[in-house]
DNA sequence: ACGAAAATGTTGAATTTTGTTGATTTCAGT
DNA sequence: ACTGAAATCAACAAAATTCAACATTTTCGT
C-alpha cells in the first residue's frame, strides 16, 4: 500500500479522469512512479487505465458541477480537513450545498456514527454509504445546478432535527454586508439549518474574500458570536470588524 | 502510552498521510523515535504504515457499497449500455437502488432532458447534476447499505409520478420463483414504481442466474408480458419458461 | 543524590522506493 | 498503411527509508 494511494484515488475520483503527467506534477514525483503505484489500484478495479491517463471507476464525471469542485481545489481540501477535524465521531451535522461543503462531506467519511441532514444529493450519497451513519436527505425536487433541493419538504425535514453543527458556505464575503449567496432559497435553507443547530461553521476559501465576476446579492443569516469561520488564508484587514467576534481558523 | 501519541494521531488524521521525517521535524524528535512510538498505534489498528509515511485508517476506505459496484463490473457496464440505448432523450424513468441500477444511471448521463424518480441517493446525485434533467429524490431516511430510502415519503413521491420506464434489479433469479431480493421494502418500492410505469426493464447480470451464498427469499412483482429483461449472457435453459413471454436482450 | 529503567539519538547495513535511460508500443494525422 | 510524437515498459543505478544494535540521555522511585 503506497503512500500516494489515497491522494491518487482522491484526485481521480474527484475529477473523473486525470492524466498521468498531471498526477506526477501534482504529487511531485515522476510519471513512472505514478504508473507503478497506480498499478495495484487498477488491478483492484478502483481505477481504469487508458493511454495517458487514469479514469475513476466509481464516481460521476465531467458535468459543470464537478468543474466547480475543481476550482481552488487545494484550498477547499485544506478547509475540509480542518472542518472535519473539528467534528468528532457520533456528532450530528447539517450540511448545505456548495462545492466546499462537498469536500467537507468527503473529509467526513473518516468519521463514524454521524447523524447528517443535508439538502444536497451529492453530500447525502457521499455520507449515506458509510456504515453506521444516519443520513437524511432533505427535499425531493433536485435542481440541476448542483443536485440540491429547496422545496417545502426540504424545510420540513430540517425543522424536525436539531444538530451539533451546521456547515455553511457562501459565494462571496463582503466586508460590510457579510456572507453573500446568489439565491434566496439558499438563504432560507441556511436559516432553517442555523435555527436548528448549536454552532455554525462557515467555510469559505480565500477567493471568496475577493470581488466576484457575478456579485451575489443576498445575505446569509448573521452568525452568532463564537460561531466558526474556516478559511485558508488570513483575510484582508478590511474584514477585521466582520470577523471580530467570530472564531476564525486558518487551514493550511 | 507515549507522550507523542495524541500529536501523531492528530497530525495523521488531519492530513490523511504524513511522512515520518515530517513528523519527526514537527515534534522535534528523531525519525527513529517516530517509528518506535507509532508502532503501538499501528498494531492497535489506528494507523497504517507505508514506506516513508504513516496513513490514517479512519480516512476514506472503500465502503462496502462501492465494493459491490466493482463486482462483475464489466457485465454491469455492458448491461447499462444496453439499457441506456433503449431509453431515449426526454424519457421519464424510475430507477430503483442496486449496483446495476447505479451503472445504468451512469450510462444515462449521456441522455438529455430526462425526468427521473429514484429512491437511491447515488442515482439521484449522478443524474441530478446533468443540465436539463429533472430528478426527484424519493424518500428521506437513507440506509447505509446503499444510500437508498424506503420510508413513507419515498412511496408518496413515487405514487405522484407516472413514467415511461422503470429500471429494476434483483439479487438472484430462480427458475421457479422468478426475480428475488433480500428485503420486503425493496419489493414494495419496486411494486410502487411498476404500478406507475409503462414498461419495466429488469437488469440482471449473469451471476444472478447462479445460486447465491445468501439466498434472497422475496419475490419481485411479476413482470408483464412484453417487459424487458437485460442480461449479459444467454441464461441457462432452465429459465426458458420464466423468460418465455418477456423481451430478452443479451448485452455484449 | 543515586542507580536502575525507560526513552531517545546515532550509526551502518539491508531493504524499498524512485528517477533515468533506451527500446517498444500505442495513438493521431496524413 | 505509414510516420512522428507521445506514452508505456523493463532494467538499472541512485536515493531514501527502515531495521537492529549500541551509546547516550532522561525519568523516577528510593
Amino acid at each position: 500500500m503506497s503512500k500516494y494511494r489515497s491522494q491518487i484515488l482522491q484526485a481521480v475520483d474527484m475529477r473523473g479522469t486525470v492524466s498521468v503527467i498531471e498526477l506526477s506534477r501534482l504529487l511531485g514525483v515522476s510519471d513512472q512512479t505514478i504508473r507503478r503505484v497506480s498499478q495495484p489500484l487498477v488491478e483492484s478495479g478502483d481505477l481504469s487505465k487508458v493511454h495517458g491517463a487514469l479514469v475513476s471507476n466509481r464516481m460521476p464525471t465531467d458535468p459543470p458541477f464537478l468543474d466547480r469542485m475543481n476550482l481552488n481545489r487545494e484550498a477547499k481540501v485544506a478547509i475540509a480537513r480542518a472542518a472535519a477535524a473539528l467534528i468528532g465521531d457520533h456528532a450530528s451535522v447539517a450540511i448545505d450545498t456548495g462545492s466546499t461543503s462537498g469536500f467537507i462531506a468527503q473529509a467526513l467519511r473518516a468519521r463514524k456514527g454521524l447523524t447528517v441532514v443535508t439538502n444536497s444529493a451529492f453530500v447525502a450519497s457521499t455520507l449515506a454509504i458509510i456504515p453506521g451513519n444516519k443520513v437524511s436527505m432533505a427535499g425531493t425536487q433536485l435542481r440541476d445546478h448542483d443536485g440540491a433541493a429547496f422545496d417545502r419538504s426540504a424545510f420540513e425535514v430540517i425543522e424536525r432535527m436539531h444538530v451539533d453543527y451546521v456547515v455553511l458556505s457562501a459565494s462571496m464575503v463582503d466586508a460590510q454586508a457579510g456572507f453573500l449567496v446568489h439565491e434566496q432559497c439558499e438563504v432560507d435553507i441556511a436559516n432553517a439549518m442555523m435555527r436548528n443547530a448549536q454552532r455554525a461553521v462557515m467555510a469559505v476559501d480565500h477567493s471568496k474574500f475577493e470581488p466576484q465576476d457575478r456579485r451575489p446579492a443576498l445575505r446569509q443569516p448573521e452568525l452568532k458570536p463564537g460561531d466558526l469561520v474556516i478559511t485558508n488564508r488570513a483575510p484582508p484587514p478590511a474584514f477585521a470588524a466582520l470577523l471580530d467576534r467570530l472564531d476564525l481558523r486558518i487551514a493550511t
